[in-house]
DNA sequence: TTGTACGCGTTATCAG
DNA sequence: CTGATAACGCGTACAA
């Protein structure tokens, strides 16, 4: 049919056909450049003819913009994270932009930088919350735009957009006080994270507020195996704790799997079980999981808000933007008793 | 401390700084090229001083290659899916390559397919299981690799790693019957995939082979919440089914939430439940869920293995490789009789 | 409105 | 082994 393009057409093939300057190609993929009617025509119909579509690389070099966003992500195996991927890829190519993904290998977290940095994306957004401040900085200093999804410890320098941490562990710890619980354990997430420092403050002070201290506690890691062998220490306790909050979702399956299968206790009734960050998988198990977290969609509408507005005005203020968190009941704690 | 680079330095700054001249740069830069020790020492302690990289921009212009790879992903939601983009990304940085993700909304499918490739990626790799053809096809046209990790429906000319899934369906029917069920029921997924046709031609061949039929069957779509219907509608049968398989995990967790949630069944004494994928979700639920699935990391290497072959020798040649599938005992189906 | 000429930062080529 | 010079494909003053 069409000749064996082995070489992809170039604006010079299409102006050539066209009978007119590379220039004027080159305007006609222009948003807002002036052509006339009748040049415009005449190029487009050329370039069907060729399949031509503009070189973005090329573009990119004479233009000093990509139109490239870095995105470093990882865990994606926490549905939480991977759902927000999605959904910021989805918004940042509904804006225009194309994405570079960064999954960095805690082996060589410091190679993978410069190589997404030599990309020259014009932003990058970061949802790893682990990662050494020294990574975000050094993309800083190149003058690019760095949101970070999640509050780094000792980052502040850094924009930031992330949730209400302490309000949420806060409440969770409220809901469990007015359900009537009393020996309140707390299954943590990395000490080194924000996430977990704020959401065990909140817990703390609603438990103080109720007159209560937190009955034990064990590191889980965020992780689901690290929150088996978390909740095995904690149900081994006598007496039993008779509600754990969960640093993530992930944690609290873990929590619910080994107390009903391990120990043969019922939920809610015998244990409560609250997760945090209301992902996907909290809806998928047998009894659900009550949990807490903020609105995804917000989170990440207001990120790529951020990130636009100061790629296009260059604006190198710090923001932190802090969303607010949504406590979602479900079957895994008692219902709260009508006042 | 350093001066405040509004602009990144070039080649030519650097060389300016070392005493040299910007092939020189170039050729410290470039792997197994010629330059005497003496000249790539003043070389990188220039660019160390100047906190120089190579702009890839340029260099993908110049030598016609972006060492970029397309990812093509969706329904990330799906734990496997997004398991999948992880371990990818993992092993193409590993190999050197950079990735642009794109997640194409049902929308406007078209139009990202062209800006993918104005990226002038390399390769173009997609794990989305119900793409129209004609898009993979118009990466194919430019001449460049494109795999796909899903067999899609009457895309024989693109090149394919996919998992066995008639096996993995014949297996999952042989577990059922060898384990006393006579009414086996199907929840099916989406019926435009390829999955789905062979995961069930898989079962009824196994049934068949038992002298049994598929005693009933709906469609969940590969969604939690169809799922939740297409059990509703199974165990509203009478008598009720007394196995289910499903197409995919994220449905049997629905299977398993709804038969023992709403129908107060046991599982998997009253009901066995297998799963499709063996993803990490599978191993959370309680009981965890009997899943079959490939190895994940096979799938991956295969298809890494097959893109950077093809980039680097041009092949194109196509190529269909199929993973085996491997049965995943654990909770939600009964022992097997010991023979 | 159109075309010319130059620049974007790098690599490849080819003499030295 | 090194350095000048020409691509790579496109945007954009500038002059027409």
């Amino acid at each position: 049919m069409t000749k064996k393009q082995q070489t992809a057409a170039r604006s010079a093939d299409v102006a050539r056909l066209a009978g007119v300057s590379r220039s004027a190609v080159s305007r006609t993929f222009t948003e807002g450049a002036y052509v006339s009617d009748e040049t415009r025509r005449k190029v487009l119909e050329a370039a069907r003819m060729l399949n031509y579509s503009p070189n973005a690389i090329a573009r990119s070099l004479s233009k000093r913009a990509t139109g490239l966003v870095g995105i470093i992500a990882a865990d994606l195996y926490n549905p939480v994270h991977a759902q927000m991927l999605e959904a910021m890829s989805r918004s940042l190519q509904a804006r225009g932009f194309g994405i570079v993904l960064l999954v960095p290998d805690t082996s060589n977290f410091d190679e993978f930088i410069p190589r997404l940095l030599s990309y020259q994306v014009d932003a990058v957004i970061t949802t790893v919350a682990t990662l050494d401040t020294h990574l975000p900085l050094a993309a800083v200093q190149t003058g690019r735009p760095v949101v970070m999804m999640q509050q780094i410890l000792g980052a502040n320098v850094l924009n930031s957009v992330s949730s209400d941490d302490y309000g949420g562990g806060h409440a969770a710890g409220t809901l469990l006080c007015e359900t009537g619980h009393r020996r309140i354990a707390y299954i943590s997430g990395r000490s080194d994270t924000a996430n977990n420092r704020d959401r065990e403050r909140g817990l703390r002070d609603a438990l103080a507020a109720h007159g209560l201290a937190v009955y034990a506690q064990a590191n889980g890691l965020f992780t689901h195996e690290g929150a088996m062998t978390a909740t095995r220490q904690l149900l081994s306790l006598s007496p039993r704790p008779d509600a754990i909050f969960c640093a993530n979702d992930l944690m609290a399956l873990a929590a619910l799997q080994v107390s009903r299968g391990e120990f043969g206790m019922a939920v809610p009734d015998d244990l409560a079980i609250v997760g945090y960050d209301n992902s996907a998988p909290s809806m998928w198990s047998w009894p659900a999981l009550t949990s807490v977290g903020p609105d995804m969609a917000e989170m990440v509408s207001l990120t790529v808000d951020m990130v636009v507005r100061k790629i296009a005005t260059g604006d190198a203020t710090v923001e932190h933007q802090v969303v607010p968190v949504r406590m979602v009941e479900r079957q895994t704690t008692r219902e709260r008793p009508t006042a």
